[in-house]
DNA sequence: CATAATCCGAGCAGCATGCTAAGATTTCCT
DNA sequence: AGGAAATCTTAGCATGCTGCTCGGATTATG
């Protein structure tokens, strides 16, 4: 049940260009720096994230990358689905392209995926990189320690 | 965003169990059989799910596996935390030794994953083997097909 | 004592992950 | 014009996990 870190790294790529809307392009290297990540594996998921179009590249000197729309208008379930494909804790309740059932399959514990499946939707599609950029703002949030159990 | 097999397969085997329980010990090769799973590697599974305290292996002929305890009393969280370990969508927030984030790390996406893990936890520690097998006698879901979108 | 079952551990092919590396291309700035 | 800064593209690769299979040891029943 875990995020590969496609999805940990590409949602931190994201709202890091989200604190930087409005301004130049932002270039990889600089979200990189800010964020300790590799660039060159970075490039790898922006490169999927352009494809989802949520954002765009400008190419040359002074490029750089800048979101396709504004923060809130993107949720972190948007970066996720274009990171980690769609929303599926088994596959046969995948949300694009559901596989169905073989003939054995007992479809109960399907009923208990697919409400897992709306549940890890419902939070992720609730929050937009707005949202994050404002908690950041206002400091609501604990840091540089552990998370409240 | 992945349930690996073993969490998958491990709840079909652990609703089987439910639904007989109470009867004499159910040898895992009537389980592998009706659920449709390899008896070899199911073996493997009920390890983790005794070693967790779930079920009781009875040995030697007519042997075989029963639930720990009522079926009201162990939930689809137990038996996936069992199987697929603590709920944790990145290291960084897992419900059991959460690892500090390192120097850089922003917090702000942490609060997100720890949302995600706290709204998966909330729906799998919400349903009971016992509400499955109910489910199950009623006929209240869709089965045979695909699930409602 | 044969049979049915749980237990235990080793092994292994295949796949996804998480990178690294090397370059081709485009654009800006001086 | 030309160099520098950046995006883009493709290939490759080590490592670890997954999803099994296999063989056997142990224990109880009848």
């Amino acid at each position: 049940m875990r995020l590969s870190t496609r999805g940990h790294y590409g949602l931190k790529a994201m709202f890091d260009l989200a604190q930087n809307y409005g301004s130049s392009p932002i270039p990889l290297k600089a979200v990189a720096q800010r964020q300790n990540l590799s660039e060159h594996y970075l490039e790898q998921l922006i490169a999927m994230l352009r494809k989802a179009g949520l954002v765009n590249g400008v190419r040359g000197a002074q490029g750089g990358y800048v979101l396709a729309r504004e923060p809130s208008k993107i949720n972190v379930g948007d970066v996720i689905r274009a990171l980690e494909g769609p929303i599926a804790p088994v596959y046969c309740v995948s949300e694009e392209n559901p596989g169905a059932c073989d003939e054995a399959d007992n479809c109960i514990t399907r009923t208990v995926w697919a409400r897992v499946r709306d549940g890890i939707a419902a939070v992720m599609d609730a929050i937009s990189l707005a949202d994050l950029c404002r908690e950041a703002e206002e400091g609501s949030y604990i840091c540089k320690g552990k998370l409240p159990e």
